[in-house]
DNA sequence: GTAGGGTTAG
């Protein structure tokens, strides 16, 4: 048995007298055992290896008879047996056995290894120190350069983001090569923690370093830039590396043109989409799926409907995603009969509809009050998460998954349940983020708990999740609702105080608020003052004025805005013809 | 190794 005869190995070799020599009948000695029992781990007493030093250890891993394998079996074997914590290899021994899992090919173990390293308190040390043990031989200059790539990487995923730096500077200084994949690599890194300020200087330090740039780092940064809703320096970032022959691809227009559909830009995004048509950059889903965004956001839908066949008559393979688009569009017009032919195409083609898709069919079905419809969908889409989440194999469902559920029961007005997926979140352990905070205080809202929505804004900001728009919007919902005026106002003053520009449902919410209030005056100078900022009223903002006008017997006026919508390209849906027809009853009274 | 996730209004 292997065991046994490594433990004889050290037995039958009595060291006596430190010498080079014994050491290297131990280390042989070692090497035969390890030879014979293959890959098989082998395990000993902790007595019979303490003839062990350091010095043989090293011996044994140098020893080139061995295969890499058998001497990182050997390794491990050391690192891992807690009685043999006086006999852990050194750092010596971490580098030569990096070095020959190099040589070997041997990459991912290699990486292990450098993850010891830099994870072990004991071990870590200045990049100068670790290259200086990197044996010499004849392929130094290429060993060291992939040893300090590796090593890069390696403390970018641990997000020693100084450490690594410090590699990057020395990389740089010693004239070695730096693989852009490392560098996106911890671009990524830095991007997962927030840490954009870092993330921007560093793409800036791989050009000065002369880092082969490729449109790969160049659309993440613009990601990260766009997220931070700096899209103008995301734009000109664009510019200035197209000058030096970095072409955009799709997927930089792609982010490029989210960035401005998030902000409603117009201009911006007829920009990026003349720069595409400039480049011979062809649309593809994704394109398409923001696209239809933009439209359906802006409620255009048959250029919806328009968009998505242009892309099949294109041959752009549709997806997922393009699909759930098309689908939440029609959904929100309330045009069931063809969300549902759609999900039989999107099954037909091998599709599996996710939680996106099942949210826009049950806020569909609730719209037209199929509420038996909306409860099965429902329990379909619980437990094909379920199975989402056994897919990943011990994940927890995330903070995304729970306020999905939480906003599907919100849709059923299961405000309760809702509420109780949310606080089981929290017990849980997860930190709710700013969206699982607005879903709480909408609920809060919905159920008419006002204090209690505003205990949990003041709660949130303590807890650290910034308040947005969406945040003010259900609250300023809410109290309007209650014809609670003045609150409305201060919370508009706030949000305002925070930087934060009342948008498309900030007036419609505020316009709504006042015409129940009885001051449609008041509804129409909010009315007019929203398209003075250039924010395009939609069929919700539209109904409601529409409604409040007939309500108080302006019918012309309510038809007036009426012709001024279908002029924009807005397409009616049943309520707006209530409101009109209601205003027509209140009329002739 | 880069894009399209979950929250708001009639």
């Amino acid at each position: 048995m292997a065991t046994q005869k490594l433990i004889q190995s050290f037995t039958k070799t009595r060291i006596t007298n430190p010498n080079s020599v014994y050491y290297k009948q131990i280390a042989s000695n070692i090497s035969k055992t390890l030879i014979k029992s293959g890959l098989e781990p082998f395990k000993t007493t902790p007595s019979l290896l303490s003839n062990l030093n350091s010095s043989i250890t090293r011996l044994v891993i140098e020893d080139t008879s061995l295969p890499p394998q058998s001497c990182l079996n050997f390794f491990n074997f050391l690192r891992t047996s807690p009685s043999l914590f006086s006999h852990r290899p050194d750092l010596q021994a971490h580098v030569t056995l990096a070095c020959r899992l190099y040589d070997a090919r041997k990459f991912a173990e290699m990486k292990n290894v450098l993850n010891f390293i830099v994870t072990d308190a004991n071990l870590r040390c200045s990049i100068e120190n670790l290259v200086s043990l990197v044996e010499n031989g004849s392929q130094k200059l290429k060993l060291v350069e992939k040893f300090c790539d590796m090593l890069f990487r390696v403390y970018a995923d641990n997000r020693l983001f100084t450490d690594a730096i410090r590699v990057f500077d020395y990389m740089e200084k010693s004239l070695l090569k730096i693989d852009e994949r490392s560098c996106i690599v911890f671009l990524i890194a830095l991007k997962k923690c927030d840490n954009m300020d870092m993330c921007f200087g560093f793409f800036q330090r791989m050009i000065d370093a002369d880092v082969e740039i490729t449109v790969y780092s160049l659309t993440l940064v613009i990601n990260g830039l766009c997220r931070r809703e700096e899209v103008k320096r995301a734009k000109d970032l664009m510019g200035e590396m197209f000058v030096k022959g970095i072409k955009p691809n799709v997927v930089t227009y792609n982010t490029l043109l989210n960035g401005y559909i998030k902000r409603k830009d117009i201009g911006g995004v007829n920009e990026m989409l003349s720069l595409m048509e400039r480049d011979e950059v062809a649309y593809n889903a994704a394109t398409y799926t923001l696209l239809i965004e933009w439209y359906g956001s802006t409620g255009r839908m048959s250029e919806v409907e328009k968009l998505f066949d242009e892309m099949l008559e294109r041959g752009v393979e549709a997806d997922v995603h393009v699909y759930t688009s098309v689908i939440s569009w029609n959904c929100r017009v309330g045009n069931m009969k063809r969300a549902f032919s759609l999900i039989d195409e999107l099954t037909e083609k091998g599709l599996v509809p996710n939680s996106h898709t099942y949210g826009a069919l049950i806020d569909g079905v609730c719209k037209i009050g199929e509420m038996g419809a909306a409860e099965m969908l429902l329990k379909d889409m619980q437990s094909r998460g379920v199975n989402a989440i056994m897919e990943k194999k011990g994940f927890e469902p995330d903070v995304f998954t729970y306020n999905t559920i939480a906003s599907g029961l919100c849709k059923l007005k299961r405000y309760a349940e809702a509420k109780r997926w949310l606080f089981t979140m929290i017990e849980r352990g997860l930190a709710p983020n700013v969206v699982n905070f607005t879903t709480l205080i909408d609920i809060c809202c919905k159920e008419g708990k006002l204090e209690e929505a505003k205990w949990l804004l003041e709660e949130m900001k303590i807890k650290g999740a910034r308040p947005n728009a969406v945040t003010y919007n259900s609250l300023i919902h809410g109290y309007s609702n209650k014809k609670k005026m003045k609150e409305v106002h201060q919370l508009r003053s706030e949000m305002e105080a925070m930087g934060m520009m009342p948008d498309v449902y900030t007036y419609t919410s505020l316009i709504h608020g006042e015409c129940v209030f009885g001051k449609v005056d008041e509804a129409m100078k909010l009315f007019n003052e929203m398209k003075q900022k250039g924010l395009i009223p939609n069929v919700v903002t539209y109904t409601s004025i529409i409604s409040g006008l007939s309500k108080d017997g302006r019918s012309d006026e309510a038809f007036r805005l009426y012709d001024e919508m279908i002029e924009a390209g807005l397409t009616p849906d049943e309520r707006v013809f209530t409101s009109l027809v209601g205003g027509l009853h209140t009329a002739r009274s």
